[in-house]
DNA sequence: GCTTGACCTGTGAGTTACGCACAGGTTGTA
DNA sequence: TACAACCTGTGCGTAACTCACAGGTCAAGC
């Protein structure tokens, strides 16, 4: 992970030692400390390079920081209700199955579970 | 999306026509339909190239549906359940932040909004 | 002095389910 | 015959890593 953030440019290893080796300073710990606080927080790796280069231009990324937070607390909200409905979805193709037998396949159907939905009312047409 | 799905060997249409066009007969409009519904129940591609090519060898592919959608609604529990913890830490984060000013960074700090999260516990180390 | 094994290095590729762009071929219409 | 509107395959980009690889370095033991 290190390795990683190191090579997206997130980290910036203070030297070379001679020897080849990477030297990280306690600014780099520091550093990597704040990656992984924002990431709990939900940030991207990609908004977090943008505050730490904001900041490493002496400008407050605290604003930036709210606003991010703020899409992202919709963005999240949305995300999890998709997920409950295909839990839903899941459970009760699962409940539903429990009384189907397996069936052989046909050339016209590969799986009669699953094409037992057909009929259900499809978002994307 | 038909495009790619011919791409990865997922739909494969009847023939090319002499003109170069793709030839989608209806048990092709079939497939799509079948790949579709399992797209919706939560089935990854992968695993829907599993169960048609277990199909299309002429063996049932309904205990492996039942075994893999069994899985994912334990996964998608799991994912839910993180996704929460996730909302909860956003919003307490934006509370917590309500009655902060903003800062100007400084070689130790970049953020202290997010810093001022440091002494919370993270499971990872 | 030499060998071994445990470190370290950068870099390329794979992961998911597409979307976009490109260069070029085909078709129907004015 | 010009042109727009289709179609084709293919390569690259996405997020956040992980794995594998080939090779360099270091400390310990013989």
């Amino acid at each position: 992970m290190v390795r990683y953030y190191t090579r997206i440019g997130l980290l910036k290893p203070r030297a070379q030692q001679e020897n080849g080796y990477r030297l990280f300073a306690s600014q780099d710990a520091q550093r990597l400390r704040f990656i992984r606080l924002a990431k709990r927080l939900g940030f991207t790796l990609s908004e977090i390079r943008e505050i730490t280069e904001h900041a490493d231009h002496g400008k407050s990324p605290c604003g930036k920081v709210r606003r991010i937070i703020q899409d992202r607390i919709k963005e999240n909200r949305a995300k999890i209700e998709a997920m409950l409905t295909l839990q839903n979805r899941m459970e009760e193709a699962l409940k539903t199955w429990e009384s189907m037998p397996d069936g052989v396949p046909d050339g016209d159907h590969v799986c009669h579970l699953i094409e037992s939905f057909e009929s259900d009312d499809d978002p994307d047409r």
